[in-house]
RNA sequence: UGGGGCGUAGCCAAGCGGCAAGGCAGGGGCCUUUGGAGCCUCCAUUCGUAGGUUCGAAUCCUACCGCCCCAGCCA
């Protein structure tokens, strides 16, 4: 029983059961994964599911993970990626220790390599344009041709290779191909091009090359140099696998790691292709990469969501081979549930109403014992200022309520939280009839909440005194995209955004304790939802970005009677 | 019409010949000094479809249907 709870418990997916086979069956005696992000643009939540995975995996499995960069394409990547990227790994809570690598570090060998192929008669220079590779390359349904220069000697091929490499050549004018199968089914062995000439600056090598390999000639023979057991991609590599493993087969590399191929994540409302979240910050639909709408780690960091809570997300989607979308709220649960058991709760008002208690005595002021967190109780308490003259939140009240609205009414006591139950006697408007203050009564007896004869109100609400509350700026944040599914039946993807993503209020209002709160801590605003300080704050004028919002009944509740 | 994959609930996903896990979403209820959280409960007589094998099929076989990926000198 004991076992059978604890196996039940350990995750499990069709790639952990190869690697345990691979171990018990003693195929390898470690397992070594990586993560090759190409830095070309900023991790996002996609690359958080493969991040979990190959550093979960070598962790389960005391094996170990490699963090390498597939750095094969100098005019599309950066250092700027290549630092962010670590810290986005690292945010994330992984640690790649001394196993730090670079596809550039093995650019020599893979020279050699290639060299190698060309004297085994399984390479050759082709001087055919990008153009006509294409043509000859054939299509889906019918076979491709041969290049007139696939018959090139060795001794001919080996000299132009080194004189590509020697930068006499200008971009696209020869390639290095594979010389496998230009009838094969399999496109990717219809002599796939392996070196391409790029006079163009590498952010690590620099100058030192004007030719580099391709990433079918650079990823696997990178695994095979590092010791990779289990080199883990996604689906759309499957078709490179057979050309994965052509090159492990016939090139004199030191280990013989396998390709397995996953579904990559896919989320509602929101997108995960590197070249639409560059577009959307290049063209300022949103303010940047970090930006909290977007899915980048990045973003989502500043946004509030909790490492953890990605962590979780992880976990619960699996990983199959099926194609699928995973919706937006699984992400968000998982983050509200470490948010629950770890955000400090405070008090913010963040549309104010005037409430002034008419027999509280003018000038004074109590300072009111509130719980932190009520799921943590080493969490402690603070003390909240309470006077006469209070801030609450406009939609907690109504003038002429319906049948469910518990909150504050004419007439009505609630209560507010660990300070007393007030009942609210005269509403005070302006010329045009709009409500501007509410004169109400407290119950001395009620100190801390509760009532001695034991009433109890049906609402309770949050509060602010107003001559203790903090001016703030908050930003409300909804999803990117209105559509589940940007894009979808033909319409452009920017037409799905949601215009509502972002809403940024001024003149909203925290208790004191939040005045100087730090840099990226997350609290919960009680009863609003969780936020987050932005880096935009300074001291004395804090910035909060919305991570989510509380789960809320009676909205659920108001938007099914209105639909 | 070539090659490679995938179809289990609204979504994700276990299941590996013995009678459909779990999570998210949703419904109902309890509880509550957050209309939060928590707790209880309901939610697939059926696994893309049709045949076949078997005492027994989501699991094996056959055919069909649907969806995804591949024709970069991107990764």
């Amino acid at each position: 029983m004991d076992t059978q709870n604890a196996s039940s418990s350990e995750k499990s997916d069709f790639v952990r059961d190869i690697v345990a086979a691979d171990l018990r069956e003693g195929r390898i005696s470690e397992v070594v994964t990586r993560f090759p992000p190409e830095p070309n643009g900023y991790l996002h939540i996609g690359h958080a599911k493969s991040i979990c995975l190959n550093f979960g995996i070598a962790a389960e499995f005391s094996g170990r993970c490699h963090l390498r960069f597939d750095d094969t394409n100098p005019v599309k990547e950066e250092q700027e990626y290549i630092d962010a990227i670590e810290a986005d790994v690292r945010w994330l809570g992984f640690d790649w220790g001394e196993y730090l690598f670079y596809a550039s570090d093995n650019f020599e060998q893979l020279y050699e390599w290639a060299t190698y192929l060309i004297r085994e008669g399984k390479a050759y220079v082709d001087d055919l344009s990008a153009e006509e590779i294409r043509e000859y390359r054939g299509t889906l349904t019918e076979p491709g041709k041969a290049s007139p220069w696939r018959d090139r000697s060795p001794e001919e091929n080996l000299d132009l290779f080194a004189r590509m490499r020697s930068g006499e050549f200008p971009n696209g004018s020869r390639v290095l191909r594979a010389k496998i199968d230009m009838a094969s089914g399999n496109i990717n062995f219809r002599d796939p091009v392996i070196y391409r000439i790029l006079h163009s600056a590498h952010p690590r090598t620099g100058d030192a090359w004007c030719i580099y390999p391709s990433y079918d000639f650079a990823h696997g023979q990178s695994d095979a140099i590092e010791g990779i057991t289990h080199s883990i991609c996604t689906l759309e590599f499957q078709d490179h696998r057979p050309l994965y493993d052509w090159f492990i087969e016939n090139l004199p590399v030191p280990s013989t790691p396998h390709q397995y191929e996953f579904a990559r994540l896919n989320l509602t409302h929101t997108v995960l292709s590197k070249r639409v979240l560059l577009r959307l910050v290049k063209d300022g639909f949103v303010h940047g990469w970090d930006d909290p709408r977007m899915p980048t780690l990045t973003g989502i960091q500043r946004r509030g969501f909790p490492a953890e809570g990605v962590r979780e997300f992880a976990g619960m989607i699996g990983v199959a081979r099926a194609d699928s979308v995973v919706e937006i709220e699984m992400l968000e649960h998982a983050v509200r549930g470490v948010l629950n058991r770890t955000a400090l709760r405070r008090f913010a008002v963040l549309d104010p109403i005037k409430v002034t208690i008419d027999n509280y005595p003018e000038g004074q002021t109590e300072e009111m014992d509130v719980t932190n967190n009520p799921e943590d109780p080493s969490a402690g308490t603070r003390k909240v200022p309470f006077s006469r003259e209070l801030w609450i939140e406009r939609d907690d009240f109504m003038e002429d309520p319906p049948k469910k609205f518990f909150r504050l009414s004419p007439g009505r006591e609630v209560r507010l939280r660990s300070a007393y139950f007030v009942t609210c006697n005269e509403v005070v408007k302006d010329a045009e009839g709009n409500v501007i203050e509410l004169r109400c009564t407290y119950d001395p007896a009620t100190r801390g909440g509760a009532a001695p004869d034991d009433r109890k109100p049906k609402a309770t609400l949050h509060w602010l005194s107003a001559a203790h509350a903090v001016p703030a700026e908050v930003r409300l944040y909804d999803h990117l995209f209105a559509s589940p599914f940007p894009g979808s039946d033909g319409r452009d993807l920017f037409e799905d955004l949601n215009p509502a993503s972002e809403t940024v209020l001024s003149g909203c209002l925290v208790e004191p304790a939040l005045e100087e709160a730090a840099v990226g801590e997350t609290v919960q605003f009680e009863r609003l939802g969780y936020f987050c300080v932005d880096p935009d704050s300074t001291s004395g004028a804090p910035v909060f970005n919305r991570t989510l919002t509380l789960k809320d009944s009676w909205a659920r509740m108001q938007a099914k009677t209105n639909a």
